[in-house]
DNA sequence: AGAGACAGACCGACCGGTCTGTCTCTATGC
DNA sequence: GCATAGAGACAGACCGGTCGGTCTGTCTCT
C-alpha cells in the first residue's frame, strides 16, 4: 500500500475514534511511521485529508451495508439485510472504524465548529434516510406492508433508531446492546410486513 | 448570579455546542468576563468543572423532560409526555443547550478519549432506558398495551429513536425534522396502546 | 540534472494550569 | 470607634507542551 493510502486509512481510523479536531497530524504521522513532509506532500491541509478520508468512509459504508442487497427481491427484505449488515459487517469493523460509525461521530462533533465539513456528513444522512423511505414506499406499492402502516413514519423510526443504536455503540461498544437495538428494529419490520 | 454559577452555566453552553475537549478554559473565561484566577479559584481543574456542569445538565434534563409527568396517570401517557417534553422543552432550550442534547454530544466525543468522563454520561443513558422500560412494563401489567406487543422491544426502539432524533437535531438543528422524528415515536406509541 | 518523495527543524498560536500580586471584606484587639 | 491583620476573590503574566503548517535539505529514481 502506498503512503498516501496508508495515511488516509490511518486518518479514517483515528477520526472515527477521536474525531477530527482531536486527532493531530502528529498522531497520524507517528502511527503511519512518516513525517510532516510525508503527509503534506500528499495533502494540502488537514481538511483536505478529511475529505479524502470521508470519501473512503463512504466507500466502506457502501461495501459493508449494501452487501448482498442486490440479490434480494422484496424491498422489506432488502431493508432487513441492510440492518443486519449494519451490525454484522459495518459497525463490527473495528479495524477501519474503531470508534463506531464515523459519520455519527463527525456529525455531532463538527456541526457547530466546522459547518462546511459537517455539511458533507449530513448529506449522507439525508440520502440514506431517503433510501429507507424509498424501500418502504416500494414495499407499500407491492402490498408487502400491512394495511394502515405509514411508510414515512416507519422510515423515520428505522432511521432514527439506527442512528441511536450507532450512538450507543460508539459510547459503550457493547455488541450485546447493539444486537438488541438493531434486533428490535428488524423485529418491528417483520411485524408490519406480510 | 455568583461567578461560580455563571462559569458553570457558560461551561454547560459551550460543552454542549463544542464538546469538552474543544472548549478551552479561555473561551469560558472570556464569555463570562473573568480570568484564569477567577476560574481556578472555584474549580480545581477543567475536569472538576466538567462534573459540576454535568450535574447542572442533569438538573435541567429532569426539570424539562419530567415536567408534568407526575400529574399523569397512565404510564403510556407519561411516556408520551416525556417525548413531547423532549422536543418542546428540552431540545428547544437553545439558551442552555445551544448544541442540542449535551449527553449525546459528550458520550460520542469522550468515550474513546476520556473514558472516566464518558462513564458518568453513559450511566444516565442506562437509567433513562430503564425508566422507559419500567413505564412500558407497567403499561403491559395494566393491560394498556395491545396483545402481542413486547414492552422490551418497544423500549429499545423508543430509546434508540430518541437518541437518533437528538443526533439529527445536533447535526441539522431543524425543528421540522425533530418534530417529525419524535412525532413518529409518539404515533407509534398510540398505535400499540389502547 | 531535474523532479518527486520524504525527514525533521522550525514557526506563531493556543492549550491547561500555576503563581504572584492586588483588592475587598470581615474579625479582632484595644 | 477605629486601626489592623488575615482570608478569600479575582486579574493577568507566565510556564511547558502541543497544535497545524512551512521550509529546507536529502535521497532516489528517471
Amino acid at each position: 500500500m502506498q503512503l498516501k493510502d496508508k495515511i488516509i486509512h490511518e486518518a479514517l481510523r483515528q477520526f472515527s475514534a477521536k474525531g477530527f479536531l482531536n486527532t493531530s497530524t502528529t498522531d497520524i504521522i507517528q502511527a503511519v511511521g512518516t513525517s510532516k513532509g510525508g503527509l503534506y506532500n500528499h495533502f494540502k491541509s488537514k481538511e483536505h485529508l478529511f475529505f479524502e478520508a470521508l470519501s473512503q468512509a463512504r466507500k466502506i459504508w457502501r461495501e459493508r451495508n449494501l452487501s448482498g442487497v442486490d440479490q434480494i427481491q422484496r424491498p422489506v427484505d432488502k431493508l432487513k439485510q441492510i440492518l443486519n449488515n449494519y451490525k454484522d459487517l459495518y459497525l463490527s469493523d473495528a479495524h477501519n472504524l474503531p470508534g463506531g460509525c464515523i459519520f455519527v461521530n463527525l456529525a455531532v462533533e463538527l456541526s457547530d465548529q466546522r459547518p462546511h465539513l459537517a455539511e458533507a456528513v449530513n448529506d449522507g444522512f439525508m440520502r440514506f434516510k431517503r433510501m429507507i423511505k424509498r424501500l418502504l414506499d416500494q414495499a407499500k406499492t407491492d402490498g408487502d406492508l400491512l394495511p394502515g402502516v405509514d411508510g414515512a413514519r416507519v422510515a423515520e423510526m428505522i432511521f432514527a433508531g439506527l442512528l441511536g443504536a450507532c450512538v450507543m455503540y460508539s459510547s459503550d461498544k457493547s455488541r450485546e446492546n447493539l444486537d438488541r437495538s438493531i434486533g428490535a428494529l428488524i423485529e418491528h419490520l417483520s411485524l408490519i410486513s406480510r
